[in-house]
RNA sequence: GCUCCGGUGGUGUAGUCCGGCCAAUCAUAUCACCCUCUCACGGUGAUGACCGGGGUUCGAAUCCCCGCCGGAGCACCA
């Protein structure tokens, strides 16, 4: 095969497996349009061979994912896999997704993140590699840690933090820095075996005491911590590493030649190079972004903050449509790729961004305009009797789609409308998809469906629904839930479907209730104010419960 | 207090390393018009920025200095 040009490839393909060859066509004009966008400036020290027949194996690009796994996450840790998983792509790199779950105690792992993350890696559009769990490594961390004390890189050190605190930022040494190091191997295998009590001892890596940096004197590798892990498999350790020593380590040991990462852990690549120096090891490529803050959130955007809103009742959960989370976008209707498009537009800069929700919402609405089938949503109806008009309105599937057909909307003699959109009396509106109306004494008289009126005397396109066959539909929106009433058809979306609420936005349907009576078995209105009037009767409590996604 | 990093239109970004082609790119936003039986999509146009002050230079967004502003770290958190 190796031998063939590519169009050799291409015709051959195409005869053995035409379906293969579509998808490999796909890929390429994907790959080409807007897959990546160079809006991502190259990353630092890539080979530029392109992999040839010389090409050396490691100048593989090779980048890790590394979540907490302390709950599920929120909008702003989607730029870690947005940047990275784009990079991946785009240098056809390899990538591993490692939690970093070594605080059993202060930022303590959530057993369901673990899978919530993956599952929010995958929404963005991203596979890794390979899914490994710092909680599973802990013998390599101190078979390396037994090494570096060997090697004179570390030390036991029973100073209380406030005693250390003192010393350090004086640029003095504590008592423990010089003892033997049989001694530390002594009392570091004490630690592992848990005879050390929290507090009582760590290991301290060796760097420069008097370092103009006092973030970089003598810092912690591991510590004691009571507290069982919540994964099972790790719930016997007892001496735990911190970051910048696991890290450090797994970095080197996953052969990672790119790190990306936040703007914090600034401090830790030169803390990691002690590490890296003592073992004589390269330190990888290192990138740093800022913080951004996201406009259109009274919640902010912590995954404790928010795991309190949610223990407080405050919000329904992690998908709640108030909530700033990846699962709360998701099920409005948001896509994952805008989300990434969005994050990858931010770039890697190490200053501040925000990013404005619209940036989201415009590569959403570009992604799902097109699929979007229309239908009406009327809030805060207001009932008109219609007389003399057709008995169906038949408006587009889509405006773009002729092919899509109508939908068909039965009239049934009253129609309900917005309050906003009730003309002054004698005044015209048109009815989309049904005809020109007039308002005369309360009720709306049908004058035809002459589009000129629209098109010449500016009559206003409004949308409708019939007053007795529309059907109810709670839409949940960041700002609140809001009732409201839609045309008859909209029962037959499945959950996940999504449509575009004329004149109101796009949404995600989310369920069709098939409620029995026991009418007010919708509590989960704690509406806000703007509810429309529940019209009982009809049918039961059948209901269409959808998720607002934007304009 | 100590140590880092950064400041381009409302927002995000390009350009800054190797000064002139930058009266500054692209996207989004806003407004207007066109299209349209949606205030969607699409099209056209407009609006709008180099933190301040010195210096080097024929010439600075780009180099140097000072200032101002913002962020991060100095945890037995990640």
């Amino acid at each position: 095969m190796s031998d063939l040009d590519s169009e050799g490839q291409e015709k051959r393909l195409g005869a053995l497996a035409p379906d293969r060859l579509a998808a490999l066509e796909a890929e390429a004009a994907e790959a080409g349009s807007d897959g990546d966008e160079r809006s991502l400036p190259d990353l630092p020290d890539v080979a530029e061979s392109e992999d040839g027949e010389n090409g050396e194996k490691d100048e593989e690009v090779r980048m890790r994912l590394a979540p907490n796994p302390n709950g599920p996450w929120h909008l702003g840790n989607a730029r870690m896999p947005a940047v990275i998983g784009t990079y991946k792509t785009r240098y056809d790199g390899w990538m591993l997704c490692r939690f970093d779950d070594t605080d059993p105690e202060t930022k303590r792992p959530d057993l369901e993140a673990y899978d919530a993350i993956r599952d929010a890696i995958t929404y963005l559009g991203f596979e890794p590699d390979e899914v490994i769990r710092a909680s599973d490594r802990l013998p390599t961390y101190y078979e390396y840690a037994r090494e570096l004390i060997d090697r004179g890189g570390a030390y036991t050190c029973s100073c209380s933090a406030a005693e250390f605190s003192e010393l350090k930022n004086a640029g003095e040494p504590c008592p423990h820095r010089e003892k033997a190091v049989s001694d530390s191997r002594t009392e570091f295998d004490a630690m592992i075996e848990g005879e050390t009590d929290p507090g009582e001892r760590v290991l301290r890596v060796r760097t420069d005491i008097t370092h103009p940096n006092p973030a970089l004197r003598d810092w912690v590798a591991f510590r004691v911590i009571d507290t069982p892990h919540p994964r099972e498999a790790a719930s016997e350790f007892r001496c735990w590493p911190l970051l910048d020593f696991q890290s450090g380590i797994d970095d080197h040991l996953t052969s990672i030649s790119h790190i990306i990462r936040g703007i914090d852990l600034q401090d830790s690549a030169k803390r990691q190079r002690f590490l890296y120096d003592y073992f004589d090891w390269e330190y990888p490529e290192v990138i740093h972004w800022g913080r951004i803050r996201i406009d259109a959130y009274d919640v902010p955007m912590s995954t404790s903050r928010i795991k309190g809103l949610i223990e407080a009742g405050d919000l329904d959960g992690w998908d709640d449509p108030r909530a700033p989370t990846l699962a709360s976008l998701r099920r409005r209707g948001i896509e994952g790729e805008a989300i990434t498009e969005a994050m990858v537009g931010l770039g890697t800069s190490t200053n501040d961004a925000d990013l404005s929700m619209s940036a989201i919402y415009a590569a959403n609405r570009e992604r799902i305009d097109d699929e979007a089938d229309r239908a009406f949503l009327v809030r805060d109806g207001v009932e008109k009797t219609v007389i003399g008009s057709p008995t169906t309105g038949e408006p587009p599937v889509h405006p773009n789609h002729d092919e899509r057909g109508v939908r068909e909307i039965p009239v049934g003699g009253a129609v309900c409308i917005e309050s906003e959109d009730v003309p002054s009396n004698g005044e015209r509106v048109w009815l989309k998809g049904l005809g020109c109306v007039r308002h005369t004494r309360n009720a709306f008289e049908f004058i035809g469906t002459d589009i000129d009126v629209v098109r010449e005397e500016g009559v206003p396109v409004i949308h409708w629904v019939p007053a007795d066959e529309s059907r109810p539909v709670l839409l949940r929106t960041p700002e609140g839930d809001v009732h409201g009433r839609a045309e008859p058809g909209i029962e037959r979306y499945e959950p996940s479907e999504k449509v575009q609420f004329e004149r109101v936005g796009f949404a995600r349907i989310d369920a069709q209730e098939r409620g029995r009576n026991g009418a007010s078995n919708g509590d989960t209105d704690d509406g806000t104010g703007d509810a429309g009037e529940e019209h009982e009767g009809d049918r039961g409590t059948d209901r269409t419960i959808a998720y607002y996604a934007h304009s």
